[in-house]
RNA sequence: UGCCUUGUAGUAUAAUGGUAGUACGACAGAUUCUGGCUCUGUAUGUCAGGGUUCGAAUCCUUGCAAGGCAACCA
């Protein structure tokens, strides 16, 4: 009876217990939660992680989603980072319940600040930023208690009314919670509920010149929406305390916060502000840059979504500070590619080989004919021109081989993949040493599919033919930063970039049936990685970003050390 | 020198008082018409000391280390 469900027994992560323990003892019929972008930047690898977390113990556990924009600093938010903030989350492949603002709930928010006021739990305070950060103390030393503390409720109600209506200006008064100024969470020590700023706010234009502060919109916006696990990072740990305390001091639905350690990946930097300068300054193409770790630049760069949502799935979650492998974010997009893409032969740096032996017909083309993707479950097959002048990749051929070398030399054989075993009789060189050519001859037995010759070869090469070849440029991307973590560095992060991170060949070799690629599809170019065709491509010629090279287990350092 | 959070192979994450496991990575091998995929094997770990217990990664305690907290940001 219970063993139907379980295929494997995955060992539930620490949030998965507490909501498991919630709805077997009753707590909850179901769960919602919530994924709370502030709509002022585009989303990276980072909020993948809450995407996933958030949309997927939903979906796990037979609840539901909202999306929610924290936007309550209408100085730094946008209309044009929700539709993007949107785009990325169905791309990854979710859908929200239901899409709402923190500013919807103004009004409401307003109302509950009032019934704080009534209950003498808040206050309008008149000191200036200077002032509050000044008597707030320090983590070690108590605060003062500022001497507006202490006015009457109708006052508050009165200058709260008026800093509504916009009679005072911008930074002149504040309204605060009446809670501790020696608090040991300096959180606690009377903290700002709403500031004065006259600015036109992106959903409710100029109705308001108030405006909540994140721990007075946050934790109530939840409230309102019935929000049971609320899912964030560990540096709202503190505000734990004041979440609880305005939900219970509101008496509104209990919305209950848990935190989770960040997701930090390697050779990479993931703040906001970090990947704003980077595309300030120009160091990257935009914020879609295939090098960005935003979802719109791993997007551009060829990954997928499956591999992304495997991704957060293989890392879980916890409460410790990480630091997770890029190697494993690159290990699941080549296991989805390896399944999806369609194979393709490019040569990106050629040696022209001509075969002595082959007789080419005036008009005639032998076509042979080459899978699609071997791991297909029912194959597919493509057709490939083969020709007496061949490219093959200058790096396939060495004059003097180490011992494993098992591609071309003078007097060895190699299959070309899906063609003819061929042997290299002769090395042809220019005024300067420099390799020209290659005559090679083949093995008119060995074709692929009806091989009859009996010789097996270690090596396989790609390879296409120089006069169908159509050509494209090619985008080879590398890790932005030469060191694991940047942030932690000396001095200025951008210090580290990997001055290699974007190499760009502008005309390789490609076997003519790349000439129908798609936006959507995804290639994998034989024995070189993985590549999609980039947004910059036009009608004039095609451009492929490398998503990902493929494992390589061939040490080239072997042979090139000496 | 206050409060909060966290310390398990190189990395990430399990083990919830009872055999320290898994994945990626590394290394070795098999297979291969991609030096890919697949398969097999190997190495590497509980921050430190003390205590409770028949038994501790787990509980207690003292240290140590890392991170967070003093925005009218979220």
């Amino acid at each position: 009876m219970a063993e139907e469900t379980k295929k494997e027994e995955r060992s539930l992560n620490f949030l998965e217990e507490i909501i498991e323990e919630d709805l077997k003892n009753g707590k909850y019929k179901s769960i919602v939660t919530r994924f709370p972008p502030e709509p002022n930047g585009y989303l990276h690898m980072g909020h993948a992680t809450s995407i996933c977390l958030n949309f997927g113990l939903a979906q796990k556990y037979g609840g539901y989603t909202n999306l929610r924009f924290d936007d309550t600093n209408p100085v730094t938010e946008e209309t044009e980072y929700v539709e993007s903030i949107k785009e990325d989350i169905k791309w990854l492949g979710f859908q929200w319940e239901n899409e709402h603002y923190a500013s919807d709930y103004f009004d409401e928010l307003y109302q509950f600040a009032v019934s704080l006021i009534k209950k003498g739990l808040a206050y309008v305070d008149d000191l200036t930023a200077e002032e509050i950060a000044e008597m707030k103390g320090t983590p070690t030393e108590p605060g003062k208690d500022s001497p507006y503390r202490n006015r009457k409720v109708e006052e508050n109600l009165d200058l709260f009314e008026r800093m509504k209506k916009g009679d005072f200006p911008d930074g002149t008064h504040t309204l605060r919670a009446k809670i501790d100024m020696a608090h040991t969470n300096m959180l606690m020590r009377d903290p700002l509920l709403y500031r004065i700023k006259h600015a036109s706010h992106h959903q409710t234009g100029d109705k308001w010149c108030i405006y909540p502060m994140y721990d007075f919109a946050h934790g109530q916006s939840d409230s309102i929406e019935n929000v049971t696990h609320s899912i964030c990072t560990m540096e709202f740990v503190p505000h734990r305390e004041l979440y609880d305390w305005l939900i219970e001091k509101l008496e509104i639905y209990p919305s209950h916060q848990y935190e989770f350690a960040r997701r930090n990946l390697s050779y990479t930097v993931m703040s906001k502000r970090k990947l704003l300068q980077l595309v300030n300054e120009k160091y990257v193409d935009g914020w879609d840059d295939p090098r960005m770790p935003t979802i719109s630049g791993m997007r551009r760069r060829g990954y997928t979504p499956e591999s992304i949502r495997d991704f957060c799935d293989r890392v879980g979650i916890a409460k410790r500070e990480n630091l997770t492998d890029l190697g494993l974010l690159e290990f699941c997009v080549r296991e989805h590619l390896n399944k999806v893409a369609l194979r393709r032969m490019v040569v990106f740096d050629p040696l022209k080989v001509v075969l002595t032996n082959y007789n080419e017909q005036p008009g005639e083309t032998e076509m042979l004919t080459s899978e699609n993707n071997p791991e297909e479950e029912t194959a597919t097959h493509r057709d490939i021109p083969f020709g007496k002048e061949l490219y093959i990749e200058r790096e396939d051929f060495m004059e003097n081989p180490p011992k494993k070398f098992f591609r071309l030399a003078p007097g060895k054989m190699v299959r070309l993949k899906s063609a003819y075993i061929i042997r290299c009789d002769e090395v042809i060189k220019d005024a300067n040493g420099h390799i020209t050519e290659l005559h090679c001859s083949y093995i008119p037995e060995s074709q692929s599919g009806n091989d009859t010759s009996g010789i097996s070869v270690k090596g396989t090469l790609h390879w296409v033919s120089l006069k169908h070849a159509i050509t494209a440029e090619l985008r080879l991307y590398d890790r932005l930063f030469k060191v694991e973590d940047p942030s932690k560095e000396e001095g200025d992060f951008k210090e580290y970039i990997n001055p290699g991170s974007l190499q760009t060949i502008k005309a390789v070799y490609a076997e003519p049936a790349l000439k129908n690629a798609k936006f959507d599809e995804r290639y994998q170019f034989l024995r070189k990685g993985y590549f999609t065709l980039d947004k910059d491509s036009s009608t004039s010629g095609m451009i492929f970003n490398r998503t990902v090279t493929l494992k390589d287990s061939w040490k080239a350092g072997d042979s090139k050390a000496n």
